[in-house]
DNA sequence: AGTTAGCAACTTGTATACATGTTGGTTGGC
DNA sequence: GCCAACCAACATGTATACAAGTTGCTAACT
């Protein structure tokens, strides 16, 4: 999925894709935001068509949703549907773990996680936005070690959607150094084969993770919507 | 996801992907199968665009695949992939159940499923492809009752995939009472919020049916892919 | 006969023209 | 001044024309 077709030179519905994704995910296209396949196309420089491909994926995505010959609109951030993903995402992630400890033996790819995750060298550490790239890498490695490819295939369908709210979480730096710690702690249970502790661990870090970003989205939305109404306002 | 755009009268669009997907739920696109979009809409009278909003559904839904200007592929049957489809089942209502058995009170649904899964009264049973619709349903049902939409929409996204396969089991009469049983059992479990007896009855249920299907899909590919053939000579 | 270069037919990807329904401003009536 | 009917602009849905790449056959050459 994240390769477009067969690594031949990106499609132009491919180009419009990435980008109204980004726009959505950035912000610069607010949720409820209204906006028609023209707009986009003349925006983008492409023609109808290869919008509407991706205005179509992103509809399945739950990222917009198109009312009937009246235009597209971003869809609403549902709060409710949030706690719901993140539900979901528990229960893979732990069913994952659970496979893991199942196995005969420990996957490579947990050693060299451990290697990248350990609290004991705070001296080589991402931070900002990468540690967002990592804490998701962390996670999609997890479900990848645990063998099941459809799994996979919707946590990482998951992690898509939630990704719009879950970037906020490593805007507070005490939230940095805590994920690294129960990397590690979750890293080293797995290690010992103890399936349940590592479980319980894994769903108390992403509750945490969880209710961080839910304190910190609503400012966050109220803030961009202003920042937008003064753009029209200058325009 | 059922309903075209809000009840409003089908699009051709919508039609063409109901249309292709019976073909290939029933065998008359093979897996393996390769056409192309200007074959489709002839054959269904639309022209080609329809044809490619359908055809990228399907794509995304796993049924076929694009090669890069040289036609689509009716995507071979992975039993592997089957298989991981299977596990991902039994993880989100195993996971259902115990979310249901933490309700304060017993939904209204599971009350009803209990009226109609009664093994005491094998008189008023359906047979054949309707047990297949009703047995859907069921699972669908305790998805429902334990209120995670995301979780709903995809298991229900599983459900369609697996439908492939999942129709063969009800071929076998002894499946259908036994399938009776197993509901029930589940069902009672649940009325008795004995969340870990339900969840292994579940388990087991599930399993079962897959074993079945297992067994007897391969033969079936088989037998249609020689019809096929005597079609093709014939024709 | 075997092999290879080239070409023609066919494929999807993209752009655009046309059909049809929605919406919001405008205008006429009260 | 207010309201309703209407209509023009604009939206998506669909059909079709054009661009660009793939494939397999053909035919010429070794």
């Amino acid at each position: 999925m994240a390769t477009p077709n067969q690594r031949r030179k990106a499609s132009v519905a491919e180009r419009v894709y990435e980008a109204l994704k980004e726009d959505i995910f950035e912000f610069r296209l607010i949720p409820g935001d209204k906006f028609s396949e023209g707009d986009v196309g003349t925006r983008l420089n492409a023609s109808r068509t290869p919008v509407r491909e991706a205005l179509y994926r992103l509809q399945r995505e739950g990222h917009v949703e198109v009312l009937f010959r009246s235009g597209w609109k971003v869809k609403p951030l549902d709060f409710q549907q949030m706690e719901e993903l993140y539900e979901l995402r528990i229960t893979l992630e732990r069913e994952a773990v659970h496979k893991i400890c199942g196995l005969t033996e420990e996957p490579e790819t947990l050693r060299a996680l451990a290697l990248l995750w350990n609290p004991d060298q705070p001296s080589g550490r991402a931070s900002g936005s990468a540690v967002r790239a990592l804490d998701e890498s962390f996670h999609c490695e997890l479900m990848i070690a645990a063998g099941n490819r459809e799994m996979v295939r919707v946590h990482r369908e998951i992690t898509d959607r939630l990704r719009i709210v879950r970037r906020l979480d490593f805007t507070r730096d005490n939230r940095v150094e805590a994920t690294y710690e129960e990397h590690a702690a979750i890293l080293e249970a797995l290690h010992q084969g103890l399936a349940h502790d590592a479980a319980e661990r894994l769903t108390r870090h992403i509750r945490t993770s969880q209710k961080a970003v839910r304190e910190i989205t609503m400012e966050r939305i109220k803030e961009a919507a202003q920042a937008h109404r003064s753009d029209s306002q200058s325009a």
